[in-house]
RNA sequence: GCCAGAGUAGCUCAGUGGUAGAGCAGAGGACUCAUAAGCCUUUGGUCCCCGGUUCAAUCCCGGGCUCUGGCACCA
């Protein structure tokens, strides 16, 4: 079986979830059931990043410990995962003990290699804001903006780790290796980036400025700060587990690529002589009119309260069917609504419902055998293969946004036979090739429904299996032979009629000025 | 400023060197198993602007405009 190791970036602990996090997990996690489904061994890893300086300040404002700080957010966090139904195997804080082994240990590596050394820093220092500042920081002409307080001019002496002698060497490895960034485009910001010369990395805060963090082992008057701590997790989470690293894919958000991803993670792999992941997924923004969704901005839209409403398939489905991979898509309640209501609630929830009433009317219950092949049947099963079979390679090539719309149009297409059918008519008949055609049809429509039902279950597990349940079927351990059309459903004892995906109002008119 | 991506029907987007497509929204129709759902038909477009190459450009080249993002030891 092969393996197959997928991961998140881990949440800084400082705000809530809102709906960037929420589409990661479900983007990583989609990707996760993919790949279980294809057969391979997957270990999908989460988690949160608890240590730095925010989380330091955030405590000290509350007045409780920092870890008693990112205990509560990050109980947030991971209270998200299961209302999201994330089927994440392992959840990893940078607190965690297994981790900060890890960190010291690869720092040590390095040290003993000579790879991080010590200089001083001279930087412009803001004690209000306990933080160096940068020279965009200043105002235009020149003052620093009054939210730094004194800023003053100091030095300081942290260790550095050797960024600059390894980029011929990425610069080589990318070139080699150019579906190493996913969507392709970004990788090619990266070797723009890397035109310009690397500057070594500093890696440590002196403990008296900035305590919550791990004691670099080579000189405990250090922490070291944000990228050693936080990228080393995806390795730390399983570092004693033979066989699973190296990482098929991380996914990120495309804000955190350039450079600590695309650039420093690699790096410090080759420096540390671990193997390097197999690529980087960055994924983009959700915007409302444009803009990022931000708190700050007062336009994060909570998807909890969508959960809560519409249940986590809804809300799985709209994010992985509205979005391109790698690039940014609107999200207004609006555009959840029509596509909720259109291809959950009408498309496939309809089709449920009359699939189900038909059978309980016209076969008692009883999903009867398919005893013709004639041209509306030899046309569903021809567009069936042809779903099928681009449906896979879309999928591995995170087209999943595509892969959706063809799984849509098979259902529109199992609609449309059933209007040419009219099982209705034909159960008013006494006529034997009318029964005949009778039974055929519901058969059809039934294994219809099942097939597009197996290709969203990564998806949308629950309703998946909600379906299979009213069709009276269970499903094999092995997803791809689900994928074949045959009798298998003849027999199968249906349940009554349900509606799976309420809509929620009526239809709305807009007013259509005359 | 530099680099990257993008500008196509009301909306979201696909697409090709030969005067453009889908879904949704809008309009009309026949039906009734069904969540006022489903099905059929259908109205919408100077394909950002200006030049150039070509028999022919929305798609190729040059210039311009607009939007979005990145530009490091700041998540």
């Amino acid at each position: 079986m092969k393996s197959f190791y997928i991961t998140t970036a881990i949440d800084y602990v400082n705000g809530s979830p809102h709906l960037g996090h929420a589409y990661e997990k479900v983007l990583t996690d989609v990707i996760a059931r993919f790949r279980r489904q294809m057969g391979d061994k997957v270990h999908f890893l989460t988690g949160v990043d608890e240590h730095g300086q925010k989380v330091q300040q955030s405590a000290k404002v509350r007045g409780i410990p920092p870890q008693q700080f990112a205990d509560e957010v990050s109980a947030e966090f991971r209270a998200l995962l299961p209302k999201l139904n994330i089927s994440n195997d392992d959840f990893i804080r940078t607190t965690e003990e297994r981790h900060k082994k890890v960190v010291r240990q690869v720092l040590q590596q390095l040290f003993d290699k000579g790879e991080i050394y010590k200089a001083e820093y001279q930087g412009f220092y803001s004690a209000r804001q306990e933080q160096f500042l940068q020279e965009k920081d200043r105002n235009p002409d020149g003052s620093w903006p009054e939210i730094y307080g004194e800023v003053t001019s100091i030095a300081e002496s942290n260790y550095f780790f050797k960024l600059r002698g390894y980029q011929e060497w990425l610069v080589q490895f990318l070139t080699k290796n150019e579906n190493f960034i996913f969507p392709r485009f970004r990788q090619k910001q990266v070797m723009e980036f890397l035109k310009d010369p690397l500057n070594d990395l500093c890696i440590s805060r002196p403990r008296e400025r900035l305590a919550w963090g791990i004691p670099l082992p080579f000189d405990e008057d250090y922490v070291t700060y944000v990228w050693f701590d936080a990228l080393i997790n995806y390795y730390s989470a399983v570092a004693d587990q033979p066989g699973v690293w190296p990482a098929a894919w991380h996914v990120i958000g495309k804000d955190i690529l350039v450079p600590p991803h695309a650039v420093y993670w690699p790096i410090m792999l080759h420096a540390a002589g671990l193997p390097l992941p197999g690529g980087i997924i960055a994924h983009g923004w959700w915007l409302q009119r444009g803009a990022k969704m931000s708190k700050s901005l007062g336009n994060a839209l909570n998807p909890l309260d969508l959960i809560a409403e519409f249940g986590a398939d809804a809300f799985r489905y709209f994010v992985i069917r509205e979005m391109n991979v790698g690039q940014d898509s609107e999200f207004t309640r609006e555009q959840f609504l029509v596509r909720y209501n259109s291809e959950l609630a009408n498309s496939l929830g309809n089709l449920v419902n009359r699939t189900l009433n038909m059978t309980a009317r016209f076969a008692q219950g009883v999903i009867p055998a398919a005893g013709l092949v004639e041209d509306p049947e030899k046309e569903l099963h021809a567009l069936w293969t042809k779903t099928r079979d681009e449906f896979i390679p879309l999928c591995e090539g995170f087209q999943f946004h595509t892969a959706l719309e063809h799984v849509m149009g098979f259902l529109t297409a199992t609609n449309a036979y059933i209007e040419k059918r009219a099982p209705w008519k034909l159960g008013k008949s006494a006529e034997p090739r009318d029964q005949e055609l009778l039974r055929t049809s519901l058969a059809t429509m039934a294994e219809a429904l099942r097939l597009g039902v197996a290709l969203l279950e990564f998806v949308m597990p629950a309703s998946a299996a909600k379906i299979n349940g009213v069709l009276g079927y269970a499903p094999g351990n092995i997803w791809k032979d689900e994928l074949a059309w045959d009798g298998r459903l003849t027999g199968c004892k249906t349940a009554e009629a349900l509606v799976l995906f309420p809509r929620p109002q009526p239809a709305a008119k807009p007013a259509t000025p005359s």
